[in-house]
DNA sequence: ATAGTAGATAAGAAATATTCCTATTTAAGA
DNA sequence: TCTTAAATAGGAATATTTCTTATCTACTAT
């Protein structure tokens, strides 16, 4: 796949090795859905073809891949943390807090944020995340 | 103290109890500064006045303030989540990696946001947080 | 003021998420 | 192929939050 290539460049680039256990955290990331996954998921989702992987290799590459700028840590409203590639186009959510789904919104505060009133502040990141109900939870009223 | 009498207020008409151990949670809120506590500062903090209250006192009640509407949750971008009274006016966060501080910043970004975007979603809540470098620790040289 | 009761609490156990430790293994350069 | 710094597996440890249960108490109706 073209595009674990890609990323496989990036972390020569960056002077990690590749490992195997890398390529298969990489991986999971791809394909036509977007991908907002925890550890936990990954783990489960590798479990499949590398069933010896530990988590903690999957956690320390996590951290590792946000560290070196493929990843970003996404705070959903969950307790565990979630993860998406950077390279995907810059985006919020809107995530149903009935259902756990997170539709994609492209629109970005720090647009329209009047620099002033950030004064000395240096901005590195940001969040915003929208919570509420989805179409369809909204249509079942609302309830479990 | 006015405020905390507001806040019991609240209380009495949700139908909850007032215990001296909300009393003491509510208190730890109020002062002059803008407050952002976690359970175990809240804890810590009311442990000078009520030694034995329990941790778990302090979460449940954290929670049921917040289902009733009288705190906010924060994520603030640590590992704890971290409550704040809503009755504070509405605002978001300048959060400085390097220290922890919190500045509010008074811009919100929903009043921008075209409901096009959201379109059938039913929004209730949001959360926005920007993160950075606060000016004291640009100063230092971002060095630890 | 008193008693009854639903709701609240304390204390410790349990669950959950993440990080640490260390012996072993491996990717990649010489 | 050899070397070695970096990475891994597995389990222990830590941190945060929630659960369980026996006891207690704020509030309501007397």
């Amino acid at each position: 796949m073209q595009e674990l290539q890609l990323l496989i460049q990036q972390l020569k680039e960056k002077g990690v090795k590749v490992t195997p256990q890398r390529q298969a955290i990489l991986s999971s990331f791809l394909g036509p859905e977007n991908k907002h996954l925890s550890a936990e998921d990954i783990h489960l989702a590798i479990a499949k073809t590398y069933p010896t992987i530990s988590l903690d290799t999957v956690y320390r590459n996590l951290g590792m891949l946000r560290d070196i700028g493929i990843l970003r840590e996404l705070n959903l409203g969950e307790r565990r943390v979630h993860y998406e590639l950077t390279s995907n186009i810059h985006h919020h959510h809107l995530i149903c807090t009935q259902c756990g789904d997170a539709q994609e919104i492209h629109y970005c505060p720090l647009k329209f944020l009047d620099q002033d009133k950030v004064n000395k502040f240096k901005i590195l990141s940001h969040s915003f995340e929208i919570f509420g109900l989805c179409e369809k939870c909204t249509k079942k009223g609302g309830l479990l």
